[in-house]
DNA sequence: CCGAACATGGACTAAAGAGTCCAGTTTGAT
DNA sequence: ATCAAACTGGACTCTTTAGTCCATGTTCGG
């Protein structure tokens, strides 16, 4: 998106810029983050910020972009373990274990942006549910491919369980958010578990 | 909190300015409303803003704690049936109809506020906290009248079943409002129920 | 190795923001 | 009725912010 750099040198510049917005939002929030701590950041002049993003607003989607996929990348590995009992369970694990890593449960970086973004820009909108779409895709496949193994007692719909399970973990990541406590993600993680338990066969 | 006024006409007045802020931020945002606009929707002038709150930060909080109070009494007369099934599935629809309700699903005012308010203000997360212990404590008395009641299982803990209950809720709201979809909200509210009903004895 | 496109630095503008100040008006207790 | 406390209006300052502009430096194809 936006203007595209054509030189190698352009390319790292861009990248520092959105990286930094990026990385700043995540700590302080769209509210805390001017664009002159993102220079500062990134070590580029104001210039180099609008050759790079139109205005402001742009680069928030950008971010907002980016912020998706650091959430997908950042689980791909056991989401890719998604497909058996022991697998969800190692699933489940990793992701009350990020709750618990940090000095503070920081809740999902989607949901999280979801508040902050300008309640009236449907385009950022359409890009955060587009990330909660390609994790609940994640989640649905290993679901299918179980299924698809006659693992799953007969009439469980993957498509459905898989919200279901997304509801749960958001919902357990905006307790632990507001609470403070990562044992609330622990409890709704559990949670998930047990439903999923109960539409496995045996 | 705060100075409080002494003479009708006083408080009058900063019952106005928080009021209006409290609306202008459920609709806007907190980075989409500054004290001007406040200030003109309240029809007050810039001293008075600030003989009544100290200054944004003092009334950014109390406009958490009027958030919470507005989503409380919104639902306390649906929530005081949450004590039999019949009751809570009345709840729950209501829930539901509340996102369904309007142009686009609004998501929880709490969960929304704790995302744009300052991560590093523990006031601000505090109140939003005790916004999410009083929800609760209500699905918790609910369940445990039935508990008393001999309506549940044995073994069934009443606490558990409200966390639970209300992260599936959270959960639900929060991918109604990223996927503008109130049938999110549909969906967990289902899962909700069918997870109090399966601690019911017939 | 030359010129055109690309990239950079930073000064500058204009607007909006929070917060201050004080002179004037209203209120209510005596 | 009076006077001090409470309340109101709005001009003012100071800071921060997004966004513009242009002169200079760098890169790369021909």
């Amino acid at each position: 998106m936006s203007s595209t750099p054509r030189t190698a040198r352009g390319r790292a510049t861009r990248e520092r810029i959105l990286k930094s917005a990026t990385e700043l939002i995540a700590e302080r929030g769209i509210a805390g983050t001017s664009l002159d701590h993102v220079r500062a950041l990134a070590e580029v002049s104001k210039s180099q910020l609008y050759l790079y993003f139109p205005d402001r607003e742009t680069l928030l989607r950008e971010v907002a972009s980016s912020t998706c996929d650091g959430v997908l990348d950042g689980q791909a590995d056991i989401l890719a373990d998604f497909h058996s009992p022991a697998g969800i369970e190692r699933y489940l694990d990793a992701l009350v274990e990020l709750q618990f890593d940090f000095e503070r449960p920081s809740g999902c970086p989607i949901a999280t942006l979801a508040g902050q973004l300008d309640p009236q820009d449907e385009q950022a909108r359409l890009i955060l549910a587009d990330g909660m779409d390609r994790w609940e895709a994640g989640l649905r496949e290993g679901l299918e491919q179980m299924r698809d193994g006659g693992e799953l007692k007969p009439g469980t719909n993957p498509s459905k369980l898989a919200t279901q399970t997304l509801a749960l973990l958001q919902g357990g990541l905006v307790l632990a958010r507001v609470r403070d406590d990562a044992a609330q993600m622990r409890l709704a993680a559990d949670t998930a578990l047990a439903l999923i338990r109960s539409a496995v066969l045996e």
